[in-house]
RNA sequence: GGGCGCUUAGCUCAGUUGGUUAGAGCACCUGCCUUACAAGCAGGGGGUCAUAGGUUCGAGUCCUAUAUCGCCCACCA
């Protein structure tokens, strides 16, 4: 006998090996219409957030829906090595936890520790996927960083070369300096800190003038190669041509003329920096002017600093600001609030910097997908659609791609040099003396395959055939720029498809106060934890059922908690289903003798199926969700169960249970893989697990409109009267009349009426009727001063809609142009109200 | 500066092509230990759908403007 407590870590224990060691996540060896996702990577750095479970749960939901419908199912698991976030942790457990300075090591060293890590955190994500209870095809398992994703790579990395795509060059790019590499303008997160407008004095050369000149990054002055004021502001532009004297390196730069100088900001005069600002470097390029690096990788000043070499940055800037007010060229300091440039990963400030790097030449890439969004049937179809401008957007204003990062964790670029030659190729060259680039791939250079290096290409494979493009693809807004768009430029150059025919949408989990989950703050939700309190099927539930697709969630326990009390529901409606079989052995589908409810609850299934499918199809999971929950308490426990009680001598009522509860399990399924699967398995005569069964299907056999109609009219007949019962607190002793031939049976069971009259009494009546069904309740009760009151209110309220509803009708507009029945329907209730008038004021 | 999203009950959210009296969960009030479930059941209160206009016989839904909050992009000498 089952618990009256669902209990979900009984429930789940075990079945997630028995699912996979039975094969039911790998897909299908006969021939069957495919249905694709590839997970989107997680990092191998560390443990699975909310979010992860969130994007998981709707994947694995949409697998196993689609599997249960016949579907070849398969999801692809796989993981990102995400080189920056890795190579950090891996450096900082080196030094925190055995004592070794990373940089000491030989390349090779390093390595080994951290694909030591990398199985280490691999192994932790495994744990956290199965207790998530996903569905995955453990046999195609892919890890960005493996052999075959590494020849995939290599082959994009040399065509897109040989097409002239990628380029080596001198930039500005974003240069991490704790990191010390490169990074993509993506990279680079924005954020409000203190700061200054520094005013510095840039005497002219044999002259007492001097130009004010504004800055927020003085120490860069070392770099400075120039000072730039438009050629039509009055002001300065007699200085074009003269030279300045840098402050404290006193060397002499001229004064151009350039556009770029903005008459309205600042002075008017900009200090030129072409060696570390992206609009200098074009400046100087027009003026043909030096470049002159003056910071290191990590940080610290470099050579060209005077007497500054080797201070960090900020410190410099201290020590410099101080040295110029002694000299008088430091003419004021304004206080002000500016956006400045940091890393997302190691949240150093980004210093712009000139460097020599490998780019993606973006804009011919983008064209392609702008073109091909253009197109209804070959475009990647955004769900909500309004994603789609996001991508038109960012590929609209793209930039090269710097693709180059100086880090050990990644793809090797596969570049060889020897003496002034380079040579690009997917193997070394044969000849002696060449030596490979140092430097790996962005991360996402290798994400960015991800769609069809997980089924084996470059190689021509049956999976290729099949899974390409995917069906789906299921990620949040935020890492649109970073992978969708990516994606599906590549996708569209190597396999001339889109990536995926859809693109599903979520949000960000927020907490209660709808701020952004992070460790500083310290509101994370760790789902792991929350499967510990409640389940892993109460979790996915919730996480994918709360809001519609593209929103925020707010995640509140309160509402998990409920979650798991729907399970408990579920749980207990089946107990009783299943109390109910006992000793049955034949419960086929042929049914005889059906019942007005059998075919009432039939119908209302049936119609549910329908419209469950109907979402599903849709990607609406919310929709679907609320659907199930909808028809499990109000029409199969509030009702069914009910009539079902007092028929339960009948075979085809016990039928007619277990075939509603399983298509209620069957729905149910994907969202809560581990109850639906514990139940299933209990009723009579079934052999199959529920995950490789067959999806409820509509069926219009088991639809009885008249009946519905009739059982939808006692169930409202119920209704008012337990309200009118509760609202005059009547007890027992009433007396009933059944005012027309109706059937009244079920009314008088589930209503426990005892006493029936067939006359009209001299009590106070209560008269109760829908249109079927008319009663009269008599009890003696002195109507009391609020009783009056209310009556009173009922009645004005009463009077205000007919007039209402009167003057709708009144107006020919409506009556000409409203569909009909809905005329109809406003007749009728008009009818309807006025009766009920009538009787009140008897 | 440009764009996007949100705004509906005390809280978290639904609301399909415009169409009866705008829904759910939690919280609240009343009554019930009715043999599936008291983490439950039955009933109830609570919303001028952010604001102002407009289109329409009819607007939470469509249009315009405004406001609040949030996000993205750009600029940042």
């Amino acid at each position: 006998m089952l618990d009256t407590k669902y209990n979900h870590k009984l429930v789940e224990e075990g079945k997630y090996e028995n699912w996979k060691n039975n094969g039911y996540f790998e897909a299908s060896k006969t021939a069957k219409e495919p249905f694709c996702i590839v997970i989107p990577p997680p990092n191998v750095t560390g443990k699975l957030h909310i979010g992860h479970a969130w994007d998981t749960s709707i994947q694995d939901i949409l697998i196993r829906y689609k599997r249960m419908q016949g579907y070849d199912a398969v999801w692809i698991p796989g993981m990102d090595h995400a080189g920056i976030a890795t190579q950090s942790k891996v450096d900082k457990k080196l030094k925190e936890e055995l004592g070794i300075n990373p940089r000491e090591l030989s390349r090779e060293e390093w390595l080994k520790h951290a694909w030591a890590w990398k199985d280490e955190y691999a192994e932790n994500i495994h744990r956290q996927w199965s207790k998530l209870g996903l569905s995955l095809c453990y046999s195609k398992e892919r890890f960005t960083l493996d052999e075959g994703l590494s020849k995939a790579v290599r082959k994009v990395f040399v065509d897109l070369y040989n097409k002239g795509l990628i380029y080596q060059g001198e930039r500005i790019i974003n240069w991490d300096p704790e990191a010390m590499t490169a990074l993509s303008n993506e990279e680079v997160i924005y954020k409000d800190i203190p700061g200054a407008f520094y005013h510095l004095k840039y005497q002219l050369e044999d002259s007492e003038e001097y130009l004010d000149v504004a800055t927020t990054r003085p120490e860069t002055l070392f770099g400075d190669t120039a000072i730039a004021v438009n050629p039509n502001d009055e002001r300065y532009n007699k200085y074009i041509g003269r030279n300045v004297i840098l402050p404290i390196v006193n060397k002499l730069i001229p004064v151009v003329g350039d556009e770029h100088a903005d008459m309205e900001k600042g002075t008017g005069c900009v200090k030129i920096t072409p060696a570390h600002d992206p609009n200098d470097f074009e400046v100087g390029l027009r003026h043909n002017l030096e470049r002159v690096v003056c910071i290191n990788p990590n940080g610290t000043m470099n050579e060209n600093a005077t007497s500054y070499v080797g201070l960090d940055r900020f410190e410099c800037r201290k020590k410099l600001i101080n040295d110029l007010k002694e000299q008088g060229l430091l003419l004021s300091i304004e206080n002000i609030t500016h956006n400045a440039p940091f890393s997302e990963r190691s949240g150093a400030l980004i210093e712009p910097y000139l460097s020599k790097q490998w780019f993606v030449k973006m804009r011919p890439l983008a064209d392609r997908v702008l073109s091909t969004q253009q197109d209804k049937n070959a475009k990647v179809n955004f769900v909500p659609k309004r994603f789609e401008k996001i991508m038109n957007h960012w590929m609209e204003i793209t930039y090269d791609w710097c693709i180059s990062r100086q880090l050990w964790w990644g793809h090797r670029i596969p570049a060889w040099y020897k003496d002034n030659e380079v040579y690009v190729g997917i193997e070394a060259p044969a000849s002696d003396g060449w030596v490979q680039d140092e430097d790996v791939l962005d991360t996402w250079f290798s994400s960015a395959l991800w769609p069809f290096s997980t089924l084996g290409w470059p190689d021509n494979t049956s999976d290729l055939e099949k899974y390409y493009p995917n069906n789906v693809l299921v990620t949040g807004y935020d890492i649109i720029p970073f992978w969708v768009n990516r994606m599906t430029f590549q996708g569209l150059e190597f396999m001339n498809k889109r990536p995926f025919e859809y693109c599903l949408i979520h949000g960000l989990i927020r907490d209660k106060e709808g701020r952004k989950m992070s460790k500083s703050l310290g509101n994370g939700i760790d789902p792991m934890d929350m499967i510990e309190s409640y389940g892993a099927d109460a979790l996915r539930y919730y996480l994918t059922t709360s809001v519609s697709n593209g929103l925020d969630l707010r995640f509140d326990e309160e509402t998990l908690k409920s979650t798991w009390n729907f399970i408990n529901k579920l749980w207990n409606a089946s107990r009783f289903v299943l109390m109910n079989l006992e000793g049955t052995s034949s419960l086929d589908e042929n049914y005889e003798n059906l019942s007005d409810t059998d075919k009432w609850i039939l119908t209302k299934c049936n119609k549910t199926i329908l419209s469950v499918t109907k979402w599903m199809d849709k990607f609406e999971l919310n929709n679907a969700g609320s659907e199930i929950y909808n028809f499990i308490y109000n029409d199969f426990c509030d009702n069914y169960i009910e009539f079902a009680k007092f028929n339960m001598e009948s075979i085809t009522t016990k039928k007619v249970l277990t075939k509603v509860l399983k298509s209620i399990l069957k729905m149910l399924h994907p969202f809560m893989p581990y109850v639906t699967d514990e139940i299933y398995s209990m009723i009579p005569n079934v052999e199959e697990n529920i995950m490789i069964s067959k999806y409820p299907k509509y069926n219009k056999k088991e639809i009885y409109e008249d009946t519905e109609k009739k059982v939808n009219d006692i169930i409202e007949l119920i209704s008012i009267y337990r309200k009118t019962y509760q609202e005059n607190h009547m007890d027992k002793s009433v007396i009933v009349k059944f005012n027309n031939n109706e059937d009244y049976e079920l009314i008088k069971k589930i209503l426990k009426i005892t006493n029936i009259t067939e006359e009209k009494l001299e009590k106070v009546e209560y008269n109760i009727k829908n249109k079927r069904f008319d009663i009269t309740i008599y009890y003696e009760k002195e109507l009391t001063e609020e009783d009056k009151i209310l009556k009173e209110k009922e009645i004005e309220s009463l009077k205000a809609s007919i007039a209402k509803r009167k003057s709708l009708l009144s107006n020919d507009n409506f009556v000409s142009k409203a569909p009909a029945n809905l005329v109809e329907q406003e007749k009728a209730k008009l009818q309807e109200e006025e009766e009920k008038l009538k009787n009140l004021e008897n």
